[in-house]
DNA sequence: ATTTTGACTATGT
DNA sequence: AACATAGCCAAAA
């Protein structure tokens, strides 16, 4: 286990409900600014080991990024049950998680 | 050791 | 706004 690895998963299970990050914004804040996809990485295989909120991590452009469209659409799915706006082209609205981030720095 | 592969991003058309 | 390109970097093949 890398420090970097045991920050990105603080960072993101430091998310609040009803919020989301980006792929990026983890990455930078854990210390890498181009690691996002380590994040992505680190997030499919401790994901379900460390508890961790999976589902309010988006790629930079707010939408879904997962590729399986079962699983994007449970995503879309838990995001809305914590009062997340998903579009139908899963995009999630920006403002959501700029706030997210301001509460990480 | 080298190549391929992504739940990515920034930049330029 | 949609698409292409080029970086990116660790894990898997």
């Amino acid at each position: 286990m890398t420090p970097f690895t045991e920050r990105v998963i603080g960072i993101i299970r430091s998310i609040p409900e009803g919020k989301v990050m980006t792929y990026g914004q983890i990455a930078r804040l854990a210390g890498s600014p181009r690691g996002a996809r380590q994040v992505v990485r680190i997030l499919h295989a401790m994901g379900s080991k460390y508890k961790l909120p999976w589902h309010r991590v988006v790629n930079a452009k707010g939408e879904i990024a997962i590729a399986d469209d079962e699983g994007a659409e449970l995503q879309s799915f838990l995001l809305q049950a914590e009062g997340v706006r998903v579009s139908a082209d899963r995009l999630v609205s920006l403002e959501q998680y700029q706030a997210a981030m301001e509460e990480n720095a």
